[in-house]
RNA sequence: GGAGGAGUGGCCGAGCGGUCGAAGGCGGCGGACUUGAAAUCCGUUGAGCCCCCUUCGGGCUCCGUGGGUUCGAAUCCCACCUCCUCCGCCA
């Protein structure tokens, strides 16, 4: 969620940032129609309008009851007599008072349901630099790391990272089906040692970057879920929900580690706060069916190690530490050995609550291309001002705006398991089907190399 | 799952239906003392929102959350959440 401010005194700024980012507000002004970034913000502006109105309507009532209450406390010193005659037309005027004031008070709370309802959908300002535009082509690609594969020079045709799990046994997709349901496998043998090896590596890592390292739960409230800008529920939505409670699964253990300073007040001289987070994640992929429906690319569970960071609410520092996750996650995929290249991504592909986005695609040789193994995001203060997550900051002491400012949170992938196996597989296969362990992984796995079943 | 008890400001902890945004303490900040520091003393110190908007100022809300009773609720009633103790069950 945004700063109300912003949409008070610079509507301009959120119009353009609207265009840019491409993301609708109101069901009746999808992006294409004309206008409808400028349309949004005259309707976000009135709807604000409309609150503030009745809400100022709603005080000044409130202020007649106080009134009265106080007058009627200043009777007590009155003879018995008089006490009687003169509370009676109070007592009535109270009530009377009251009534109008719960009127009020509901429609106080619809202007303000719709208020908030249609700005929790607007999502974060934008980095100046992050590259405009939509689609695969618009992200500005910043480097390249590793080397890639010349199958051609080698003699053998590349296969896919199905074709080789199979081979291979560590990977079940027909009992994940048979049990799930389509996209849910189970992982065998090998294929087990080396998710866990994975997870290993990667927390191993994150603590020597000065990570504290958390088992998080694989559930959350729908409340905490919200804030940090996922859709808990509704026909397009990632999360899976539980029903006849207020949990879901989690699809990321951003909204784990995310939730947990939620409605704390920190203090400025803990920041940053670094938090590692182990969880399974669980994505519906609704909308997703028929892509990349084979495979461990997209599945509905995988496991996977996050980074989080809680920094002082200061741009430069959330995107000094936001370039720090990255130099870390190049730094995991670099050990891993895994060609794969650094993407600023565009505008109009940015999630709502991220203010900018790197992507770590890896060199995917099976499938001919590049595949989205790990990403990070500065999301500013967008998720903790509904979380609530303030620190203290001794320097403002601007009355006005208060001492208490939101902390920014920067997260990002150590390693999505899933989707590293498929890039260790694809990359590391060898013409007879035998994939070699990459060497930092050999410990856990305990094996130089995996070979096929005969 | 059953039976009790409790949730108050950054933290701890008082609180009779009106005099309570809330005693007291800790911590923080400012000052005095000191060469400096500690100790001591004095003062100060919650959050959010609205109007005004530069300040000054005015107003509303908040004592786990949401409802209710009342002219008036931290205080009474109901539901939910969380924590603690005991019993049962279990990895």
């Amino acid at each position: 969620m945004l700063d109300l401010r912003i949409l008070r005194d610079d509507p301009d700024l959120l119009r353009d940032n609207l265009a840019i980012r491409k993301i609708p507000v109101f069901d009746d002004l999808p992006v294409d129609a004309p206008d409808w970034a400028a349309k949004t913000v005259d309707r976000l502006r009135k709807l604000d309008e409309e609150y503030r109105r009745l809400l100022e309507e709603e005080e000044r009532l409130r202020h007649e009851q106080k009134r009265i209450a106080d007058e009627m406390k200043a009777l007590g010193r009155l003879p018995r007599d008089e006490q009687a005659a003169r509370r009676r037309p109070l007592v009535e005027e109270g009530r009377t008072l009251r009534e109008r004031e719960r009127l009020l008070a509901d429609r106080v709370a619809e202007a303000r349901a719709a208020r908030d309802a249609a700005w929790s959908k607007v999502p974060n300002l934008t980095h100046p630099d992050a590259p405009r535009g939509d689609g695969d082509d618009a992200h500005r690609e910043l480097r390249r790391v590793g080397t890639m594969r010349d199958f051609e020079a080698e003699g053998f045709a590349p296969k896919d990272h199905l074709t080789l799990a199979e081979g291979l046994g560590i990977v079940d997709f027909e009992a994940g089906a048979k049990v799930a349901g389509q996209k849910f496998y189970y992982l065998v043998e090998d294929g087990a040692m080396l998710d866990l090896a994975l997870q290993m590596y990667a927390l191993e890592v994150a603590r020597r970057h000065g990570f504290r390292l958390h088992v998080t739960p694989d559930l959350a409230r729908a409340e905490i879920v919200a804030g940090l800008g996922f859709q808990p529920r509704g026909p397009s939505t990632q999360i899976y929900s539980v029903e006849g409670t207020d949990l879901c699964l989690v699809g990321t253990a951003e909204i784990t580690l995310g939730g947990m300073l939620a409605d704390e007040i920190l203090d400025a001289e803990d920041l940053p706060i670094l938090l590692a987070g182990l969880s399974h994640c669980f994505r519906t992929e609704a909308g997703s069916a028929g892509q990349e429906s084979k495979g461990l690319y997209r599945v509905h569970q995988f496991t996977k190690v996050e980074l989080f960071a809680f920094t002082h609410g200061d741009v430069q520092v959330s995107d000094a530490m936001h370039r720090r996750f990255l130099d870390i996650e190049i730094e995991i995929f670099e050990g891993l050995g895994i060609p794969f290249r650094v993407l600023d991504m565009a505008t109009g592909d940015l999630a709502a609550p991220a203010y900018r986005k790197y992507d770590l695609e890896a060199h995917l040789p099976g499938r001919g291309g590049w595949g989205e193994i790990t990403s990070t995001s500065n999301c500013t203060d967008y998720q903790a001002r509904r979380l609530k997550i303030r620190y203290r900051d001794p320097e403002a002491a601007d009355r006005r705006r208060g001492r208490n400012r939101f902390v920014h949170m920067v997260n990002g992938t150590a390693v999505a398991t899933s989707r590293a196996i498929v890039a260790i597989l694809e990359h590391y296969q060898q013409a007879d089907g035998s994939v070699v362990v990459p060497e930092v992984l050999r410990r856990w796995v305990g094996k130089d190399v995996l070979v096929p079943r005969a």
